[in-house]
DNA sequence: TTTTGATATGAATTCTATTCATTAATATTT
DNA sequence: AAATATTAATGAATAGAATTCATATCAAAA
């Protein structure tokens, strides 16, 4: 096993590296990038043979990157890391680096992660004003179609001419209880579990919370509701047996390891939900909102645990 | 003219970009990279439609790159060095890394070029023997065969078994003069111009002399000859007018410029000559030794002046 | 053991980069 | 000035390679 004469090394290679050291599973990396298990398993097969190194290991069921392979997604990160500022200075050059990118949440734990993009998003693109346009709003692409904002992160909005959904992620939701809670026995909770508990949830219609959508209200259960605005809120709520809640699992990880509250799954294959960014397809060209789509991504996948990508 | 949705960029596309930059033209970059002009012209127009930017613009007969252009450029340069860098970073884990590179030089002139880049070399590949073979041989090939040598750097060798020829660049040979020649008067000097003059060559035979085999001997015209070891001193012969020479074109460039020689073309379309390097097939698959081939080809391109890619 | 989830592999296919053939434009030569 | 030689751009055709499809293989869990 020898190097062929020419290098074969392309950047969809590199994208390959990345995305599979953030997920640690070829079949997971393959939807990162949008492309099947097949074509990433040819991909890895031919950088080894070019190197004649393995750049993967079988580890039971999970793949490991060799040495080799840590080598080369260091070179994709800083390669294209380098490639996204070189196109944002270009983005400059062609006077598409300014407007304005009003972000609408219809996800209120999406805070958590929103922020520090934002942060990052502010340094990369000076001249674009960038706004959290706040409060509940009943019809979002509305609010979008009348300027109102520039994207609304949700789930999905039905097909509509001139709005685009940018998938973003699939998460799954758990039930969040008190560590004494009577229903901890349980690894997986069902509708009914909830029949006589008071359920926490953020300042929203019915109709916008998973949980009841999807689970209580096809099962005709209505347990009691109690809001609050703020996801520590609702955990303090909790922890202090107001009542159960039902939250992104990502949000979860740091009050479940130090035992505030305990996390179950809802139903037997879980409860999950999936993350859009929409806007007008007229944004959705912009090199900045393109941008903040891609980095939005690659921070959560990077951030956010046990989250998959869609489509 | 608006950015596409996804980054069509690849490395293909950068090494387009630096060797546009080197060359200064899309048809001689075409061959620096063994494509035809039509697939650079063809990649360009991708990615300045991609980016909505006008990549290079036409002045008059040369393209220039624009200030677009030249940021690509620097993410080229960037980025291929570092991949340049991991992959020999691969090469010493497959333990590839070890083994041999005598020099053998069939052309003296090419001590130019060869030295900055052997010193390169040794600190890319610290446990490669690195070494040159002085001396003249009569058969190269026969040094390759019986190990003496790992290259030979010389024209190319006829099609043999076990035997590769990597181009590394074709250059043209200038007659060279004392500034107060009579043959000053001349743009281009032809095989009779050199019937009464004494030729002042490196110590090798007849036949490994372009000027001799490909225009005087054809001509019939055998003049007196004289040889000196080194360039500096066939140039310092010229200057003082024992003689005239016939020397590649990047070497003289220095001494044209202050007036010591002048340089004057041979023949109607000018003597050319092929260098390539010669190797063992099993040597050529070394990665040290592609690394420095790639970086030679690298090296002299950006250094030599008025050199043309081979094949 | 059976089943499930995940990866590897060869063949077929689809896609897209490259070449081919030509036109247009610019420079050089006669 | 006309003619010739270079150089680049463009659309259509081609060739090549990356991806998908259909399976086989493998490890872990039930």
């Amino acid at each position: 096993m020898t190097m062929s004469l020419v290098s074969i090394l392309e950047l969809r290679h590199l994208r390959t590296l990345a995305a599979l050291h953030e997920t640690g599973s070829v079949s997971r990396a393959a939807k990162r990038v949008h492309l099947t298990q097949s074509a990433l398993s040819h991909q890895i097969k031919a950088l080894q043979s070019h190197y004649g190194l393995s750049i993967i290991q079988r580890r039971g069921q999970a793949v490991e990157l060799t040495d080799a392979g840590k080598h080369l997604v260091a070179l994709a990160g800083k390669v294209l890391e380098e490639i996204q500022a070189t196109e944002r200075g270009l983005a400059k050059m062609s006077q598409q680096a300014t407007g304005s990118l009003r972000i609408a949440l219809e996800c209120h734990t999406c805070f958590d992660w929103l922020m520090p993009l934002m942060d990052a998003f502010r340094q990369h693109w000076p001249d674009v004003e960038l706004d959290l346009v706040s409060g509940f709003h009943s019809d979002p692409v509305k609010l979008l179609e009348e300027g109102g904002a520039d994207v609304v992160i949700g789930s999905e909005h039905k097909r509509r001419r001139g709005i685009v959904n940018h998938p973003l992620f699939r998460f799954e939701i758990l039930a969040v209880l008190a560590p004494e809670h009577p229903l901890r026995r349980k690894r997986i909770l069902h509708a009914a579990d909830f029949a006589n508990e008071t359920l926490i949830t953020y300042p929203v219609p019915e109709d916008r919370i998973d949980l009841i959508l999807n689970v209580l209200k096809p099962a005709d259960i209505h347990p009691e509701r109690r809001t609050a605005e703020l996801t520590v809120a609702i955990l303090q709520l909790v922890a202090s047996r107001r009542g159960v809640a039902a939250l992104p699992s990502w949000g979860l990880k740091n009050y479940v390891d130090h035992d505030y509250v305990i996390a179950r799954r809802i139903s037997t294959h879980g409860l999950w939900s999936d993350l859009y960014a929409s806007t007008l397809t007229e944004t959705a060209s912009r090199p900045y909102l393109r941008d903040f789509l891609t980095t939005a991504r690659n921070t959560c996948f990077a951030t956010l645990d046990g989250i998959i990508p869609l489509e």
